[in-house]
DNA sequence: TTCTTTGTTCCGGA
DNA sequence: GTCCGGAACAAAGA
């Protein structure tokens, strides 16, 4: 579930935490992530210096002090953890909220960081995955290559939305998931930028008019902007709490929210949920044409 | 037991 | 070759 503002929060606390530490050693405890860690890869880090960290998409680049770049993707449920000696264990970020001993249970890399540092890879569903590139191949990586803009650079505006969805046909919300069109979006966000454009998630891209797509973006940028402000947002599975949690899920206005009220005051719909490429949709039917 | 959930890749048909 | 939709992947809760 992480996406963009999920990833950025990550970025932002891991940045605080790991800038200028080195790697000792690295402990496998499951490799099996969605592409297996190479032994060959932890060999070749051990040593190195954590110089800086950025995001790309939903992609976090860890830039150590040689040649070297480690790539992680957190796939559904990856998740960080930092340990510090005499500390109990601190989630990176305001991100998942855990039950007690989920943690243990699920933690698949272990990183030894130098100040008697840990750095905790925990995945439950292992769809996430961490893999080492070199600086100057990232832009080949065979992932990043791929990746359309980034929603809040410049270049995304009404001039490429255009050029990109001419001759095409496919539903809006389908379009909006599509990483080669804009990187960083997944369901939940889609959902909720759809909302706030007055667009229903099955509308065909042919048919939207220009003042449809301005506003599209314009709530990209908007609502991403908003929900890394509030760090992001929590799975709601899981249900104890401990460590700051991301709280822009309460302000989600139709993910999860079928049978609601439409949050709009003047308007008296209820939210609906429909299935659109296998992924569950929620939408106000009188708000969003 | 079956369905649902998430992001990404892969595959086949148009 | 491009476009597009559907299945698959892991794991757990309902």
């Amino acid at each position: 579930m992480p996406e963009l503002p999920e990833v950025e929060v990550v970025k932002k606390s891991l940045e605080k935490e790991i800038t200028n530490l080195s790697i000792k050693r690295v402990k496998i405890k499951d490799g099996n992530l969605r592409y297996k860690v190479k032994r060959q890869d932890i060999y070749k880090i051990k040593g190195l210096k954590i110089k800086k960290i950025k995001r790309r998409s939903k992609y976090l680049l860890i830039f150590l002090s040689n040649d070297f770049i480690i790539i992680v993707h957190l796939g559904m449920t990856g998740k960080f953890f930092i340990k510090k000696k005499n500390k109990s264990k601190q989630k990176t970020s305001f991100y998942y909220n855990l039950q007690n001993g989920q943690e243990e249970k699920h933690d698949r890399l272990i990183f030894y960081l130098s100040k008697e540092t840990k750095l905790i890879y925990n995945d439950v569903r292992k769809f996430g995955f961490i893999t080492l590139c070199s600086k100057r191949k990232v832009f080949e990586n065979k992932h990043i290559k791929k990746l359309g803009p980034e929603p809040f650079d410049r270049n995304f505006n009404l001039d490429y939305f255009v050029k990109y969805i001419n001759g095409k046909k496919r539903v809006i919300k389908d379009l909006l998931m599509d990483q080669k069109f804009v990187s960083g979006l997944g369901n939940i966000y889609v959902n909720e930028i759809l909302f706030f454009s007055n667009i229903n998630p099955k509308r065909k891209i042919s048919n939207l008019k220009e003042f449809e797509l301005l506003q599209i973006i314009k709530n990209i940028k908007k609502v991403l902007k908003k929900a890394i402000l509030f760090g992001g947002s929590t799975i709601k599975d899981f249900k104890s709490s401990s460590g700051k949690l991301g709280e822009f899920q309460q302000h989600f206005k139709v993910y999860g929210k079928k049978g609601h009220q439409c949050s709009n005051l003047d308007c008296k719909g209820k939210v609906k949920k429909i299935t659109i490429s296998n992924r569950s949709s929620f939408f106000c039917s009188i708000c969003q044409k």
